[in-house]
DNA sequence: AAATCTTCCAACCGCGTTAGA
DNA sequence: GTCTAACGCGGTTGGAAGATT
């Protein structure tokens, strides 16, 4: 935190007058509660306009960009204080997977909420818990151990994992969040997971209409429930919404999962690989052609922290998205 | 108890965008 | 069309508070 600047000079008007020098200066650092108050009772009087007025005519030294953030950020009667619900952290999370760093696009969507405010809880929380995943996950994926971890600390990852799937000549890396009440353990054999990202070549397409739908998925014998997602990157980093998909259905009774090249559009159904999945998404299975490669970890995705939109028009995209949800407590 | 380190978060800064003259 | 001021956003800073040594 900064220290509220003292000044070393008298107020004359809206002035201040340091030795000969008049200088219309302007505080920075804390806001004192005097100022908050002044702002605050402005606001609620008059309501929002020019900020730089607003500075002036609430008689406070600061400039109109330090009072909107101020408001913004603190005073704004709607805002939620406190912490973080787990809801909340799941939807940030999730909603970082498809917009990246668009804090003000994300804080939109949680009601009472700042940019600044989830920008800093990412920063400070929740991207070094999936650090740490990252490191567990690695370093269990070398132990090769399929126990369940009886680490606490393995809730952490719930926040994101990767899982990469080969289908002929292309590997997918799948970016996965995890269920918030799901039971994380080293081994892929029982991971519910809530979204993916997918790494294709730069092919674009629509929306698949299965994205966010629940699936139990049977992998080595194991049920696992996934909710896939939406998005993906190609290789020059840049957001590419894919049509390909981790799973699809391909006919009226089965679904096909693997990965889809970009020629897909005409016929996804040619590229389906050969898998059988009931339409109840209750008994999937993966037979050795579309295989749970590995557990990698946060690395592989966070390559895509230089990760670019692009042109996509992703609040265009939103509508079609049911599975995007508002938090709205 | 004191010193040092770490974490958290309010606030600033700089840059791109927008609107109005 | 150009200029300028204000706005809005994301990245970064820095200091208080808490944790650890």
């Amino acid at each position: 935190m900064r220290k509220p600047e003292q000044f070393a000079g008298e107020k004359v008007g809206k002035n201040f007058v340091a030795g000969n020098k008049v200088t219309t200066k302007l505080r920075k650092g804390l806001w004192s509660p005097e100022e908050d108050e002044k702002l605050m009772n402005y606001m609620l009087k008059n309501g929002q306009g020019c900020w730089t007025d607003i500075a002036t005519n609430a008689g406070l030294q600061r400039c109109g960009k330090s009072c909107r953030l101020r408001w913004i950020n603190y005073l704004r009667p709607d805002l939620k204080r406190g912490a973080f619900s787990p809801q909340e952290e799941h939807l940030i999370i999730h909603l970082h997977s498809i917009l990246g760093n668009r804090w003000s696009q994300i804080a939109s969507r949680l009601p009472g909420r700042t940019d600044n405010e989830i920008k800093n809880f990412w920063n400070s929380t929740i991207k070094k818990r999936l650090k740490v995943g990252n490191n567990i996950t690695k370093s269990s994926s070398n132990n090769s151990t399929d126990e369940t971890s009886s680490d606490p600390s393995s809730n952490i990852m719930e926040a994101a994992m990767f899982i990469s799937m080969h289908d002929h000549d292309h590997l997918t890396t799948m970016c996965m969040e995890s269920s918030m009440t799901s039971t994380i353990t080293t081994s892929p054999s029982s991971m519910h997971m809530n979204s993916m990202l997918m790494n294709d070549h730069d092919h674009l397409g629509h929306l698949p209409p299965l994205l966010q739908n629940n699936m139990n998925l049977e992998i080595n014998g194991t049920s696992n429930l996934f909710n896939v997602g939406m998005g993906g990157y190609d290789d020059c980093g840049v957001l590419d919404v894919p049509y390909m998909m981790g799973m699809m259905g391909n006919d009226d009774t089965n679904l096909g999962c693997g990965v889809m090249d970009g020629d897909v559009n005409a016929n996804p159904t040619n590229y389906m690989v050969d898998n059988k999945i009931s339409t109840n998404f209750n008994h999937q299975f993966i037979d050795g052609k579309v295989k749970v490669e590995e557990v990698v970890g946060f690395d592989n995705h966070w390559a895509g922290e230089s990760l670019k939109l692009g042109e996509w028009d992703l609040e265009g995209l939103f509508p079609s998205i049911p599975s995007i949800p508002y938090l709205d407590f």
